[in-house]
DNA sequence: ATCGCACACGTTATAGCATAACGCAATTGA
DNA sequence: TCAATTGCGTTATGCTATAACGTGTGCGAT
């Protein structure tokens, strides 16, 4: 699942998210992407459902937002959990990644035999800077 | 931060909430509330708002939808993160605590001197009927 | 008492997020 | 060559959530 050649498309999604500081909502892309003639929400979420499949994007569930993995490069996939502290003042993202916490979680599930197909971890609160 | 009483269209919400089997979208519970007056959205927003707040329901941001806290009575803002397993066939939602990750999260948080105000953790996948 | 305030409520309108369904073009591999 | 796959563009639609305005009710302070 590593990442083949990128379309055009996904490639301007892709470099919007990149050069972004800060995660993007799919609508917040579109507007970007205008002059490069994009003219519908579904150009972008294609292209996103694609960059996700291949774990250079992930989707913030709490705020509808898409964000440039902060691994570029490496397969994202193959961290186990991803988890994001998310500012709501600043709306800085930062992406970690806690073994202990995805053995925790991986326990109660085996344990349920649930079957995990997708896990989210997601703090929202304030950064260090905004929090002052 | 304990429930008061109830108003008669917080009641009502949280009667559909905890009759139905699963989550709800907030559409679905207008449609289920007609007979009972409700003509809007924002009648339901508004009361899973103080819902929310008064810690009796859940928002569930990985499928926009609510739930009824597992924990009638108690005052489930004193048990730390929750943490919901979604099953994705049927739509059963498992919640559960776990103070190990609560504090690997907390750790981080506390590294960063992030000030964390809300935590999501859903895990998404099949639970054990479905994935048979 | 009545004024001001807080709060719940009702309504209309609008904003924001996401996908269905159609058709076309390019690529690939049997 | 033909069928299958994939990406793309467009139109339309559906789902999720909130803004803005006004009404009524209860309640404490003056």
């Amino acid at each position: 699942m590593s990442a083949p050649a990128l379309t055009k498309n996904q490639a301007l999604v892709f470099d919007v998210l990149e050069k972004a500081d800060g995660p993007l909502s799919a609508y917040t892309i579109l507007d970007k992407l205008r002059d490069h003639g994009f003219r519908a929400p579904l150009q972008v979420y294609r292209a996103l459902e694609k960059l996700l499949e291949y774990g250079v994007v992930h989707r913030l569930e709490s705020i509808n937002s898409f964000v440039a993995c902060a691994h570029p490069g490496e397969n994202c996939h193959s961290h186990g959990i991803v988890a994001f502290a998310i500012c709501e003042s600043c709306g800085q993202v930062m992406e970690f990644h806690d073994h202990e916490v995805d053995h925790r979680l991986m326990d109660w599930t085996r344990g349920k035999k649930f079957k995990a197909e997708k896990t989210t971890i997601e703090i929202r609160g304030l950064c260090e800077a905004c929090a002052a």
